[in-house]
DNA sequence: CTGGCACTTGAACCGTGGTTCAAGTCAACC
DNA sequence: GGTTGACTTGAACCACGGTTCAAGTGCCAG
């Protein structure tokens, strides 16, 4: 009757691994739903939880922003701030691979020799000049 | 009348810090053109290298490929070969990335409430389903 | 010639995100 | 009731890209 999935079901059907998920527990980012002995067993609704970190971790954020976020308590009004500014950050990040990929388009493409003579080999205009 | 650089004018003018170029010459990525006493001393030249490594840096490639990028060896060709292939997977990632900015742009501004309850909250679509 | 300051070194440490390992527990099948 | 095999734990280890530290060296100014 119980549905309740084991770790090794929740690595499959998640794309994690195992070790992945206990680490994750470690965190806090997730929490078992019961024990069966000491395995730990989870409800399926964790699968739902499972693809917004992961869709989290894609868009940068830190396993230790994903907890805030997936957190009961930031205010909406909060949450809502956070994945707008993040919305501009990965934004420009595109622009940047954007401008990178196509100097590497160029310069896999053009017939400068050595390749080192083309001026746009790994020539990236307008790198953040900080230490990144 | 030589025009040899301090590591610490090669630092504010790559924008990295000492400590990095220290590290690069350590992963065999720079070397200095001359010691000063004990004392790193630059050519200008290095400001190329040294930008051309931010730019692969910030097209993916880790510093040991790096090293094989800038090397002597590599044949054209295979340069080539290998700047394509990177502008791919460069390509993939930022398509990711604008699937990820759409949700992000999304969430932040629909009236779902709670949050969690849009449809579009942290959904990537699409992740790669192996372990990354 | 002497002091200060920027440099030098090797080694240790950091954060991020995990994986790997040895040793132990436990449910189930034969 | 004993073996097997999947799980458990904590601790150590990994890669990556650096930073930090203590201790030492040496150029240049005064």
């Amino acid at each position: 009757m119980s549905e309740l999935l084991d770790i090794a079901d929740v690595a499959r059907r998640s794309g994690l691994t195992p070790s992945a998920l206990r680490f994750y527990e470690r965190k806090g980012l997730i929490e078992a739903d019961a024990r069966i002995g000491l395995r730990r067993a989870y409800r399926p609704e964790i699968l739902t939880r499972l693809t917004r970190i992961r869709a989290a971790r894609a868009a940068g954020f830190t396993l230790a922003q994903i907890t805030e976020l997936l957190a009961e308590r930031p205010a909406d009004a909060a949450l809502r701030a956070l994945l707008a500014e993040r919305a501009r950050e990965v934004d420009a990040h595109i622009a940047q691979l954007t401008a990178i990929r196509d100097g590497l388009r160029h310069t896999a493409r053009c017939r400068h020799q050595p390749l080192s003579a083309c001026p746009h080999f790994l020539t990236a205009k307008s790198l953040p000049h900080g230490r990144s």
